[in-house]
DNA sequence: TTGTAAGCGTTATCAC
DNA sequence: GTGATAACGCTTACAA
């Protein structure tokens, strides 16, 4: 209250009226005197009158505040998508409360306990890497409280989700590097736990299967920290020795694909004629890698919008309609750059 | 109220006793018996009972939530800070409400009212290219109302203020460049309202003066908009006459910096033989760029939190005392990167 | 056309 | 030790 703003029943004692007149002139409610509606009117912008949302939200219950929960805000893919749900929240006159988990599953559940004692009106979450446990937001859903996930989606039945073709980005990475003569490609994978890289890992196997390449485990490696000193390290121990190396690299998202370039270039290999390499997700430093980065980009932004808008209609949706389950799954886009193209049309 | 929260007064009317007694209860305020205590607090924590942060908000006058205003999320330096505010809110019990401008002044200025409106305790900006007036700001602060700027600070009096030192980040570039045996630098400058490009234009000035070489007007061009696209073909006209061309370039940031990178190496010019570069704010692509790019970074995290520990501050203090307009300024550090290393040692 | 009163969930201030 | 009441700012039956 420092700011000192004036209250509706600033106006009423001032104008000699009572309060309800106040708030029946400045919405216009039927019933009130044209001069009575004047002077409320006037006044309240002179005292630059401004509704106390506290209260709205109390007698509403209803905040126009949605929570979002991502695990890290510096990440090129969620700072995109945060910024798609902002435009849709502000479009629509609501508030976004942002907290970030830092992949912490401990932080993950006290950010749901606290923003939700914050009467929010829904979440977006995409959860942690240590989640696999989800009672967290269960409790939540049973209550039939509004929460969409995006990209990281639960095992969860009846829950909504946002998310891009994990399965199909991947697989068409894998054909173009097939495409471009690379024989023997290995997989840097996410995180186990998170079924977007089962999906990335499973389009890899598929891409090749379908052109008759042996599935060798031993080119397949998690890697769960995630970080480019990981993959550079991993890199360099798997292209160190030339009879068995590698010919090319179709890594899990573009930092893990930047580790293993660096490594590969470092032992002297030519990307993309000895090394073919292609990432995931299209991160702003990718285009700008020499050679540019090939990758999979996902539409983070429209995630966020997408997202967001299905949050609305489920907290509008009086009942059931819009809470019956589903997943929306938006596209992937191949761009291929210079680390993997080879062959000279 | 989806959710079914249980209120102090549904526990009330279970256990037979007034809904001061519960509240008291679970404060554990002092003339309530043991008994009465356990039994509140059993019931509590089996009702799954959490205070409604609203009501709180509305009888105190405190909502424990700050509002950020930021020209944009999805850029690199923004989103560390970001980090660094999130970090220090969660630990002090904030909530963040994250509000992007996308650079555009009616915008700023509509965030500013709506989260207002949400009686807020605090806000935290970093104003738009496009602001040059400050109205806006100067009401609330009239009225006390604790405001932190960050980064972009405004020319008035009696804010308080996190910025880091652009001024002496230009000159240590610049100087590097000059000892790198570059004589023709050019400098990519930022949009001329904001302090931070004066800061930075000042500092390059400075180290020429300094080393005894005159200033040329004509190497100096404020970049409006601030893409890689515009300084590409900035650079592309700059460079193409090989009588007059520069032989090296400070860029106010690394975005600029690339595509003056892009721009010099298309037109057939050894970086950093040929030409030196030097950008601002160690972006996340930088250090992946080839040549990797020398720049200055920012220390966005450290920003970030101290800006919301000041604002915690202000918020806290009765009065005036933490209300004495300041300046902090943090330091920058120079990262010699390939992109102006011509000079073996 | 306007006023009164109750209520959203909580707590501070008096009572008893 | 505990309860009743008022108040935070606003809306909305219900009265007048």
């Amino acid at each position: 209250m420092r700011i000192g703003q004036a209250t509706i029943k600033d106006i009423a004692k001032a104008l000699n009226v009572s309060a309800s007149t106040v708030s029946r002139a400045l919405k216009d409610y039927p019933g009130i005197s044209q001069e009575t509606k004047k002077k409320v009117k006037e006044l309240a912008e002179k005292l630059n009158y401004r509704p106390n949302a506290v209260a709205l939200s109390l007698r509403k219950s209803k905040t126009f505040t949605i929570g979002v929960i991502i695990p890290e805000v510096v990440h090129f893919f969620f700072s995109t998508v945060i910024s798609g749900i902002e435009e849709v929240a502000f479009a629509n006159g609501y508030n976004v409360i942002l907290c970030q988990t830092n992949e912490n599953l401990e932080r993950e559940i006290s950010s749901v306990e606290t923003i939700i004692s914050n009467q929010i009106d829904g979440l977006l979450i995409s959860f942690s890497k240590e989640t696999t446990d989800f009672s967290h937001f269960k409790k939540l859903l049973d209550h039939q409280f509004p929460i969409v996930f995006f990209d990281r989606v639960p095992d969860l039945q009846d829950t909504v989700n946002v998310t891009v073709d994990d399965y199909s980005g991947a697989y068409e990475a894998v054909k173009h590097l097939i495409d471009q003569n690379y024989k023997k490609i290995m997989h840097l994978a996410g995180p186990k736990n998170l079924l977007i890289s089962a999906k990335r890992k499973e389009g890899y196997t598929h891409a090749l299967k379908e052109a008759g390449i042996a599935i060798d485990e031993n080119l397949i490696r998690e890697c769960r920290i995630g970080t480019q000193q990981e993959t550079y390290e991993i890199c360099l121990d798997y292209f160190k020795d030339e009879t068995t190396r590698p010919d090319a690299v179709f890594a899990a998202n573009d930092v893990a694909a930047a580790g293993a370039m660096k490594a590969v270039q470092e032992l002297g290999l030519k990307v993309p004629e000895d090394v073919g390499i292609v990432g995931f997700s299209d991160w702003q430093f990718s285009a700008m890698m020499n050679p540019p980065l090939s990758t999979v980009s996902q539409p983070g932004f429209e995630i966020g919008e997408r997202s967001m808008q299905l949050l609305i209609d489920m907290i509008n949706s009086n009942k059931e309609e819009a809470f019956v389950p589903k997943t929306e799954i938006l596209e992937t886009a191949l761009i291929i750059r210079g680390s993997s193209s080879r062959i000279k049309k």
